[in-house]
DNA sequence: ATTAGCACTCATAAAAGACGAGTGCTAATA
DNA sequence: TATTAGCACTCGTCTTTTATGAGTGCTAAT
């Protein structure tokens, strides 16, 4: 087998990705022989199209009709775009975040905004927070039998926890218990906090040490990483843009994975996973990891804020899609973030 | 005009409603005349339903098909089917509510759950609180320049704030501020805050005015009524199960309508400013104020928990929904988390 | 008042035909 | 040897035609 493909297959294969792309339609050796600049006659366009389906990069519909790109094609497309693009991706760091909820509406925009501009469907994760260590616990008296716990991890991830009392505690008590508290698990990760600590904080605590299991409750609840985290998604009606997607049966489907979000959810755990994996990233119809979408191609972009709280946005849509024009909005909308977060 | 239908002409709306609602199809004298028990002959059936298209409860979809039910006769069908379980709705009241993110967990498996058993989208909205009073502030330090602001209103609605601050502040000052302000705001209500207060409380704090400016404006944002209540949509991709509601148009508009969510707000918003509305409510095809779903049927149903927070439920099909069975359903359900929270 | 009977309508499905884009192959050409 | 013109052939798609049959409205008989 032939490593590379001579330059000309190479032009053949771009032009026909090119048209079809614009078309969605298969497309004829005529068509090329007149699309692109190497002046051959159809004849001869037909001949290396025919290689070209023979190495698996094109692949016929139906007899009398003419190549499409199959996932081979594109990838081989994609890998060879991304090869120029590659220097400017280094840009994409750093970006935008403050308040929770404020943070909530952004994400909402941006995927939305992102959807309208590119005519597929995307998604958007909320930075995933390591909050691994623990930052600060406050136990504060609501009434007479209620105890509102706050406790802030590090990245300031706050949850909050009501917890419901036997007995009514003095305002003395609680002073205590949140030193010992504080004392205690400040700094911790969720692997330190073992039972030997818990069973001496108890011991100290006394007569509350009910209290104690409640609040080590919560504590862990907000300091171990979310296991569902929250997406977002918009434009999901797009996919009725593509014919190849937008039969009865693949709608369906992808509509509810899209609702679901299970599936997301682990796409971007997997892309978030890779470390490495700085920039962006496109799966192509088999190769993207959601079965439900094999005939669509995923775009995802990786972005960081600072204190390595990581996110990911991705453009879902069918495998023939304007790669360039996605990577390229993908780009500038990081870098867009980027300057947003820089200049407060 | 006719106020109120003869009882064949009655039982004929039934049959054919009925029969429609299984087949989807049209449905034609003859089915009728075998379908029910007051063995007439299909002429005989005939006659009774041109008086009956006449009438405006059914119409043809085109000349030589049989009739199916105009909103105006699924209006008729569920108000005398309303009619019937009115009584057994009195027990829609009370439900579960308890911290705050169990709770979306537990509203998001409840609209699954409603999708699943009905084959219908559904949607649930979490419970509009009112919190309009302020319960508790408290600041507190993080670290140098960062103060944590909990605000707690009635209802236990929880809100956290983290303030930047210009200058480092020692716990003496804090404790002050603290004091100062759960003295002054506590147990009022965002109309109850006037400007005299604000610059009083100024005042007091002296060369840490800008802090209460800050506090004052998280306690603001804490106590207002939300203004995009959370709303938890499955089952969309039921709607491919019903071919009238199934073509590209129509199922891009709607599924847009459910990601979109805003047009659900006004909904639920809607159905919930109807104080006097306890129970189930059903529009029926143009009835419905999303236009987005006129070709849909909407039947919702109101809850209530403690302290007047109230949510709605809402199953969304085609016209021809089995309303007997969503009704029902609703009720079941209803009756469910009233037990499941009057057990605790 | 009900019903049998019949001519008529019209959506839907199946069959038949026309079209044409596109191919593979062969033979001629540079 | 690489390229191209030419041609027969394939096969999806679109259009037309032809049943088919469910369902109706109307009339006349019971």
């Amino acid at each position: 087998m032939e490593m590379q493909l001579d330059e000309r297959k190479m032009k053949i294969l771009q032009a026909i990705i090119h048209n079809y792309l614009e078309t969605g339609e298969p497309v004829g050796s005529r068509t090329i022989s007149k699309y692109t600049d190497l002046n051959l006659s159809s004849a001869t366009i037909r001949n290396e199209m025919a290689d070209l389906e023979e190495l698996g990069y094109i692949l016929q519909p139906h007899t009398s009709a003419g190549r499409i790109p199959s996932d081979k094609g594109y990838r081989l497309y994609v890998d060879d775009m991304m090869q120029v693009k590659e220097k400017e991706v280094e840009e994409i760091k750093g970006m935008l975040l403050e308040k929770q909820d404020r943070m909530e509406q952004l994400l909402k925009q941006v995927a939305k905004l992102l959807a309208v501009n590119t005519n597929y469907a995307t998604m958007i994760s909320a930075p995933q927070t390591r909050k691994n260590k623990l930052k600060f616990i406050q136990l504060s008296k609501m009434d007479a039998r209620q105890l509102l716990a706050v406790v802030v991890a590090e990245g300031n991830v706050i949850k909050n926890n009501m917890l419901q009392m036997e007995e009514e505690l003095d305002d003395e008590t609680i002073l205590k218990l949140n030193i010992l508290l504080n004392t205690y698990l400040n700094g911790l990760s969720a692997e330190e906090i073992n039972l030997g600590m818990i069973s001496t904080m108890k011991r100290q605590a006394g007569i509350h040490s009910d209290i104690v299991s409640e609040v080590i409750d919560a504590v862990a609840e907000a300091i171990k990483a979310d296991e569902d985290l929250e997406i977002y998604t918009s434009g999901t009606n797009n996919i009725f843009r593509y014919p190849e997607l937008a039969d009865h049966q693949k709608a369906s489907e992808l509509i509810n994975t899209f609702e679901e979000k299970q599936m997301l959810t682990e796409l971007v755990r997997e892309t978030l996973a890779d470390e490495s994996n700085t920039g962006i990233q496109v799966y192509i119809g088999e190769e993207t990891p959601i079965k439900t979408m094999k005939d669509c191609s995923i775009v995802t972009a990786t972005y960081e804020l600072e204190e390595g709280m990581r996110g990911t946005i991705g453009i879902i849509g069918p495998t023939r899609m304007d790669y360039d024009k996605v990577v390229d909005t993908l780009k500038t909308l990081m870098h867009q973030l980027d300057t947003l977060y820089k200049k407060r």
